[in-house]
DNA sequence: ACATAATGTTAACACTGTTAACATCACGGG
DNA sequence: CCCGTGATGTTAACAGTGTTAACATTATGT
């Protein structure tokens, strides 16, 4: 049972585990390259023979946070397989549990951390396929009649920007509340899917 | 015409100016207190006489951009005295334009930086105030009958979750575009905003 | 088996936020 | 008028950070 082996053998994934913790306690500002690198208990340069810098390690994160949104979104379509609208219910507010619960991770995402022209070809390729899955579910609706008949990127741009902002909002503290449960979450999100499904304007 | 006096007379000011540049330049990443206090010529902790520390200085940014949120919202109420739809969509844009043209000062506001427990009254006052703005105009739509019968805080999140959301899309690099130009925001803008009041169900 | 690349370590640098100790100035009460 | 007291600015110093260079150790293929 020797753990001391000069060479960590896939000390790549064990410093993108590490870092997760870290980033959920003390949030991306917390998250120090020499600190994960003692997490998995190596000499505070070792993360440079995996990550080119320590934005390329916070990529790293963000790509797996985007695969997440990507399966929260094709779980849902797998789920109704003849429900466009339960679909896109479903995928939203997998959006939202994702935000809320891994709140860091959805700030490296979205916010600023990240500036968008470094952004390397994996991370774009993994942010918009995960943006393709929800496309795919608007498409499902167009095509059943469902939804209005637009362009699918015109519907796909509105549907996101509800969710997003939604989950921004919340993350953001645009929204106050002590403590964000799903239930909380779900009147939340039933609450602006409501509008933008049947609109603002009165029906006369 | 002497301008060296040891004290400043209104370094906070100073500070607060010279800093809008370096953000809009460098990006929140790129502010350092040090770099501040560089641009107004003064010692690197002469900032501590007017702020506690770093954060301070950023949150009273993030007033400003409250403040500047809020004024936007109200011209817009004040332009458009009898019509709500106009009234939401000058407000909307507004939004959009201060989130693109200071995109490093919205991602002060809305992003991380500043950890939603950590901020202070007047931050937070400032926000609710420059929401109350925008729930004012959906109050107008509501109260002329041409919103749907529904609780107002219900319309306010919808309609906030889509232009924030909006906002954030393009700032955060969701939407890839070369250049954001007032026009194209537009664009964007309607598109969303069609979508908001008429919905997104077909209408049978 | 051994050269070579891959992986990890130590030392060092510049830069950051922050605090403490000190310097200079404004200003109001004797 | 003067002077001391608080407000404002400066200098010195510290710990912590990202990053690079030089070196050490191990894996791997021919």
């Amino acid at each position: 049972m020797k753990k001391k082996s000069y060479h960590h053998n896939n000390l790549r994934e064990a410093l993108l585990e590490a870092a997760l913790p870290i980033l959920d306690t003390q949030g991306v500002a917390g998250l120090t390259l020499r600190g994960v690198a003692a997490v998995a208990k190596v000499s505070h340069t070792a993360p440079y023979r995996h990550f080119k810098n320590k934005n390329a390690l916070l990529e790293a994160i963000a790509v797996e946070g985007y695969r997440q949104i990507e399966a929260g979104s094709r779980q849902a379509a797998l789920k109704f397989p003849d429900d466009p609208v339960r679909q896109f219910m479903a995928a939203g507010m997998a959006y939202l549990y994702f935000a809320v619960e891994r709140r860091a991770i959805a700030h490296l995402m979205f916010s600023g951390a990240l500036p968008p022209d470094t952004r390397g070809e994996t991370l774009r390729n993994a942010a918009s396929s995960a943006i393709a899955a929800l496309v795919g579910i608007i498409d499902n609706g167009k095509r059943a009649g469902i939804f209005v008949d637009r362009p699918s990127d015109e519907l796909t741009l509105s549907a996101l920007a509800c969710v997003h902002g939604l989950a921004m909002m919340v993350i953001g503290g645009l929204i106050q509340e002590q403590k964000w449960t799903r239930k909380k979450l779900e009147a939340f999100g039933n609450v602006v899917a409501r509008t933008l499904l049947e609109g603002l304007l009165r029906k006369k």
